[in-house]
DNA sequence: GAGCACTGC
């Protein structure tokens, strides 16, 4: 009665496409005998349901399978549910579905866990950092992030309870999934039972099966059946989304702001209703757009007067950012103008016009400065086509993009550089070694990142007294950075701090160090952020400066009308206790000592020195405009306008990282003695070139 | 006296 394939059942139809991969003849959906609750009904009509059969079919077959799906194919929320009843879920093994954000996890669990008709936490669970609802035993379905899939591999390499792992959205390539993918690829050679569905939203697919096909045959006698095939499957599942019409510029654009604005006025004079989303690359641009659109309406008269104009990025005030929501009211048309945040993080409703600059920002990494910055750059033909898919979520939509057609097809590269080739790579080094994977250069990377970056990152790892002389964690040292989620130096930082009786302090510095910023986004009131500043600002620099910030929001009893008056960002401190939280956990679980040394900063900037003693900075002998150099590398760099230190100029200095617009700027600096440094890192300061006066 | 695409453990 069942209509699920099994093994052993006959074979649902397959043929071959002509990329080579396989793909499934759709097979009728209507003869199914599932429940009758509109739930279920639900659940049939999405486009995912006719590929039921072929999903599990390829799933019991191959070792991989790779899916692309479009948006809305309903490929995240069923394909586990699909694995479920067909059994994967049996004999107390999980099905484990991994995405890149935390927010998606939690709205595709609880979706589930309803469709499913069970309590969340239950038979469908999820975790992510800071968040564990799952049940051991019961739970077999589990979304989690990537990352956090990455940490549970230290305790269980080959994750050997789960039956299937899907790992969803892998054409965004982000380092946690790249690294993932290349470790899920060695288990698979140990563990032939396990199967893999890599999902993807772009044609790439042939790549990431080139990268699965080279697996080593699962060894055995001639003749004898090896489990499944090694060779990926392919399969495509249509979406759900409306046709956008595509409209090019005939021309190029010189001033992409200008462009916009001029875009959306004609959209809105000759248009039907529907909300317009824009994609620009930043804060200046959008705030420049928003500017400039707001002064064109008021120069307009009637017709331009229905127009709601909403900026939209990530530094945006909570409240400011839920204003997108708001249901647009009758007659009017919502214009939202924003980063690439609403390519992928968030969906709005009600979109029907997207107007597309071409350009995002992007970071990128030079692994001989090694200095980590963001560039205005072209977006790939496959971050245009998710930018257009935005129109055509409610109805048919248009896509305006700002470009032309000539560039699209010739200038536009088909996917975006993965993010481990435009990064630093330290924490992913890490990580590895942790791992047990020795040869960091050997490793069968998805997208290998340069071997300069890779040295870099091993260099760095070395001087911190993490990996000794052949290139292996130190013990305990390296495994306890190692256990620490967050960058190795601050990590050292806190193992540090242990020594010098200040643990408390260094772990509520850390937490705040790994947040955006303590202060609430600065334009429009800079003056009275600077004075409140100058209320906790600490004579040895910021990071002191931020265990006032912290001390004072303990004493206000966590109050947001006191974060408010001193231009504090309350969500943001309330991060700070969740992360102090965690690393206090952690730091217990390591056999950290926490232990406050009250008023002694000394102590505290002495471990900040042992994790950052690499970011020592030397004024400049008779220097009047605040230059310093590094100390290695000798590069010219100068102290932050927001920096307390700004202006003050101690003559030495650690810094927490580097911004590089017109010169290259210091966040987050303290002040040190030179002593110190050597006192942290003999090994390190040891052959400075006498050109450097260094350490008298 | 200047600027922060976006995630994640």
């Amino acid at each position: 009665m069942s209509q699920f394939w099994k093994p052993g059942a006959e074979k649902p139809r397959l043929l071959d496409d002509e990329e080579g991969g396989v793909l499934f003849l759709a097979a009728s959906a209507s003869s199914s005998r599932l429940g009758h609750s509109s739930i279920q009904k639900q659940r049939q009509r999405l486009p995912v349901y006719k590929y039921r059969t072929a999903i599990l079919y390829l799933v019991e077959t191959h070792a991989t399978t790779i899916i692309v799906g479009e948006t809305g194919s309903g490929k995240t929320t069923q394909i586990p549910q699909y694995l479920k009843e067909a059994g994967w879920a049996d004999g107390g093994r999980v099905i484990a579905c991994t995405q890149p954000r935390r927010l998606a996890v939690q709205a595709v669990a609880s979706r589930v866990a309803e469709e499913m008709g069970v309590k969340l936490g239950e038979e469908v669970g999820y975790t992510i950092r800071f968040e564990n609802l799952t049940n051991t035993g019961v739970t077999m379905i589990k979304f989690l992030t990537d990352g956090v899939l990455l940490k549970e591999m230290m305790d269980d390499p080959l994750l050997s309870k789960y039956s299937v792992i899907m790992v969803d959205e892998a054409h965004e390539r982000s380092i946690s999934t790249d690294i993932l993918l290349g470790l899920l690829k060695k288990i698979q050679q140990r563990r032939p039972e396990l199967r893999l569905i890599i999902s993807s939203a772009t044609i790439e697919a042939k790549s990431m099966a080139a990268f699965f096909q080279t697996s080593k045959k699962h060894r055995g006698m001639e003749g004898e059946v090896l489990g499944p095939r090694i060779e990926p499957a392919i399969l495509s599942v249509e979406g759900r989304g409306f046709n956008v019409q595509i409209h090019y510029v005939e021309g190029p654009v010189s001033n992409y702001v200008q462009a916009v604005v001029s875009t959306v006025l004609l959209i809105h004079d000759r248009e039907p209703m529907g909300d317009i989303l824009v994609f620009l690359t930043g804060q200046d641009d959008i705030d420049a757009a928003v500017k400039l659109l707001t002064e064109e309406v008021q120069n307009c008269g009637r017709n331009s007067l229905g127009l709601i104009i909403l900026p939209l990025y990530s530094g945006l005030p909570r409240a400011e950012q839920e204003l997108i929501f708001a249901p647009t009211p009758r007659g009017k048309r919502k214009v939202v103008i924003s980063t690439n945040i609403a390519e992928t993080s968030l969906t709005l409703e009600g979109v029907v016009y997207v107007v597309d600059s071409g350009f995002s920002k992007q970071r990128s990494y030079n692994p001989l400065s090694d200095i980590e910055n963001l560039v205005v750059a072209p977006i790939s033909k496959a971050s245009a086509r998710q930018r257009a898919g935005r129109a055509g979520r409610v109805r048919p939509g248009k896509c305006y993009r700002l470009y032309t057609e000539e560039y699209f097809i010739n200038e536009m590269s088909a996917e975006g550089i993965p993010e481990m080739q435009r990064s630093n790579l330290v924490s992913c080094v890490i990580q590895l070694k942790a791992l047990g994977i020795d040869n960091i250069l050997g490793f069968d990377w998805p997208a290998p990142p340069s071997p300069e970056a890779m040295v870099r990152a091993l260099e760095v790892l070395y001087s911190l007294g993490v990996l000794d002389d052949d290139a292996k964690l130190t013990s305990p040292a390296g495994f306890q950075v190692a256990e620490i989620a967050l960058d190795p130096m601050i990590s050292k930082m806190i193992l540090s701090s242990s020594e010098l009786g200040c643990s408390e302090e260094i772990i509520t510095i850390a937490a705040v160090l790994s947040i955006q910023s303590v202060w609430v986004s600065g334009r429009g009131a800079q003056k009275e952020l600077d004075e409140a500043k100058l209320r906790f600002a600490a004579a040895e620099g910021d990071h002191v400066t931020f265990l006032n910030v912290y001390k004072g929001f303990l004493q206000s009893g966590k109050s947001p009308q006191w974060c408010h008056k001193n231009y504090i960002n309350y969500q943001a401190m309330k991060k700070v206790i969740e992360i102090r939280e965690q690393l206090k956990r952690t730091a217990q679980r390591l056999g950290i000592v926490l232990k406050s040394c009250e008023t002694d900063m000394l102590v505290v900037r002495k471990a900040i020195t042992a994790g950052f003693f690499a970011n020592a900075c030397r004024l400049e002998a008779f220097s009047h405009n605040g230059k310093y150099r590094t100390i290695r590398g000798s590069q010219e760099v100068y102290i932050h306008p927001s920096s307390v230190l700004f202006r003050v100029n101690p003559k030495w200095v650690i810094y927490h990282s580097l911004v590089s617009t017109d010169r290259r700027y210091m966040r987050n600096v303290t002040s040190v003695e030179p002593s110190w440094l050597r006192e942290a890192a003999p090994h390190y300061y040891k052959h400075q070139p006498p050109s450097n006066p260094m350490l008298h």
